[in-house]
DNA sequence: CCCTCCTGTTGAACCGGTTCAGTAGACGTC
DNA sequence: GACGTCTACTGAACCGGTTCAACAGGAGGG
């Protein structure tokens, strides 16, 4: 049973005031002399007086919350390092305000309704939008609903919304040319669903790298971000003809399953194949050998978004943000090419 | 900018009756005409109207969401599979009647504070309370702070709040019994952080089913349910005179950390080592060899929390829930103990 | 034909905050 | 001493739902 929690007539009372004296003095407001601001906080103390969320949020029009909708298939719902991280980030700039974060976590084929629900419901102030496909309908229902929004992720996805972004093209260039330098030329590129915008992302800054230095585009193989696919798509490059010297992958999960395969298959790593994944999971310092990743600052991403949006609720005419881009971590699973 | 909702005042408006019928003929009570309700629900629809939360938790004291606190050293928040498919379960059975949960993370320091304002901000109607530990303050705190809440785990860890639990214990017993089959006689540990009850649990399961065999009950190290403490456990174990045959890890995240120790010390698996995990990560399947490990349905105990909070809200006396045990998942980990 | 009962409907109060439009009283000014 | 101004404070309305008590009007019973 929930305990009844002291109202702001209560405070009123004890310290002999009119609610409205009450509320200015907590919201401090001008207008109410110093010593009675004094006793209606001292009441509003003894009393352990905090005000009602729901209460607040009808009579502001505020939820103080934000939503975030995370879609996935069903059989997809495993570890993500992304969003725990995020999460922790968004609450950092939420907690303050004691604002809070509805997580729902969805499928695809409902995912229209739950925003719609959330822009209905008046629960939320706004969303945040991430994981942005390539012809994404949410820029456009969140405008249509009305619904504040922030697109976690590049600007020119967001259709005109304000975006916080975090390249991870960096990482993947200088991956890629640290490739080059160790003498590959046959790099691969196993690659997320490119239906993610950062996932095709991923393969272009690969592709275009390694045009730019002139080495031939290698064979891409689609891994869907999953344990599954890395091993299959491993298995298919090194059963090539002319299979690569190394394979750069679309994130952490689908290298560490590749690094598996290429031991099975008695491919040393990285004397005869080299590895990159993304992500920079807690293991990949502890796989065999240790897995050479790249490093984006989730937390920090999540901190950011909550932040910008915050400026959109606020009327505030928000620039997109742009975070540090993602780092190249190198480490022992990546080495100098095989002599032909 | 949110647009502005219908309230029910311009479906009463629409309809031409007052709000109360428009209320009344809404949440389906008796008293209304047939012909009426058909006409207010039209005029609901035409209008696209839903219920404004915020007003509708005033009105009945009811937020309509849980609480869920993830409580986690800022360095630990990685990649846990149990979360994800544990809200997805949650979600399942508040999406029905369009509830949310509010998911907080929080650095322990701050844990307590974080359920104080949860109470007192009536934004939700209770909590799940997962990762118990030992002496956890938790269910002596919501119950001062009248805050309903339902444990997720063993009944005995909640201080007679209801329960919700999943035995781990039976994956471990036939995991344990399973390697004694297959000869080993040195079955070591690597246990999660002891304060937490669940890890606590599984470390006395192995213990216990060792004794029962009549086996010597191994080394045990901590693990910390991270990578690097599988990894620096693995090392100590493999350093040992006499280095353990077999090892079972707390989680897969350790176990898959120790597979690759043992590779890099030339240690093959599973001739001279087996090597079982815990959780079924999606990564278990491909590593090398495919990690033994235990499944258990994260998402189905989300579901019975959410359900089990549900009862406890409705005012019933829900008795504890007891869901299928973990299922030990034995893969190519594991092989005949080596001749001595 | 009157009284009672039932059905369908409504006005008003309520949930717990915020806020607008006042008002009482102190003070200053001419 | 009449007037205006400013400060400190308050009553009442409002946010958008739910619900209680009351009330028409028709049916049924005596």
């Amino acid at each position: 049973m929930v305990r009844k929690q002291p109202t702001i007539a209560d405070v009123a009372r004890l310290a002999g005031v009119s609610r409205t004296s009450v509320s200015f003095a907590l919201n401090d407001r001008p207008g109410i002399a110093e010593d009675t601001k004094r006793r209606i906080l001292a009441a509003a103390a003894e009393l352990g007086w905090k005000p009602s969320r729901p209460a607040r949020a009808l009579s502001l029009g505020k939820a103080g919350a934000f939503g975030l909708v995370l879609t996935r298939e069903p059989e997809d719902i495993g570890a993500d390092p992304f969003f725990p991280a995020f999460i922790a980030g968004v609450e950092a700039a939420l907690g303050e305000r004691g604002d809070g974060l509805m997580v729902h976590v969805t499928t695809p084929d409902r995912e229209q309704a739950v925003y719609e629900r959330l822009a209905a419901d008046r629960r939320v102030d706004g969303v945040l939008l991430t994981d942005l496909r390539h012809d994404d309908p949410r820029p456009a229902l969140v405008r249509r609903l009305g619904l504040p929004a922030v697109v976690v992720g590049q600007s020119e996805w967001g259709d005109g919304l304000t975006s916080v972004s975090l390249d991870d093209r960096p990482a993947y260039v200088a991956a890629v040319r640290r490739l080059a330098e160790l003498g590959h030329r046959r790099i691969a590129h196993v690659e997320g669903p490119q239906s993610f915008r950062h996932a095709h992302r991923r393969r272009m800054a690969w592709e275009e790298t390694l045009r730019d230095l002139g080495l031939p585009v290698g064979p891409v193989l689609p891994g869907g971000f999953t344990a599954e696919g890395g091993a299959r798509a491993t298995r298919e490059l090194l059963a090539l003809a002319e299979p690569p010297t190394a394979i750069v992958y679309g994130n952490d999960l689908a290298a560490t399953a590749g690094l598996s395969v290429a031991q099975e298959l008695g491919v040393p790593v990285p004397e005869r194949l080299s590895v990159i994944g993304y992500d920079d999971t807690p293991l990949t310092r502890y796989t065999h050998p240790p897995l050479s990743s790249a490093r984006a600052d989730a937390r920090a991403w999540g901190e950011a978004a909550a932040r910008a949006l915050d400026g959109v609720l606020a009327g505030e005419d928000v620039a997109h943000v742009v975070l540090p881009p993602a780092e190249f971590v190198p480490r022992a699973s990546i080495g100098p090419a095989p002599r032909p």
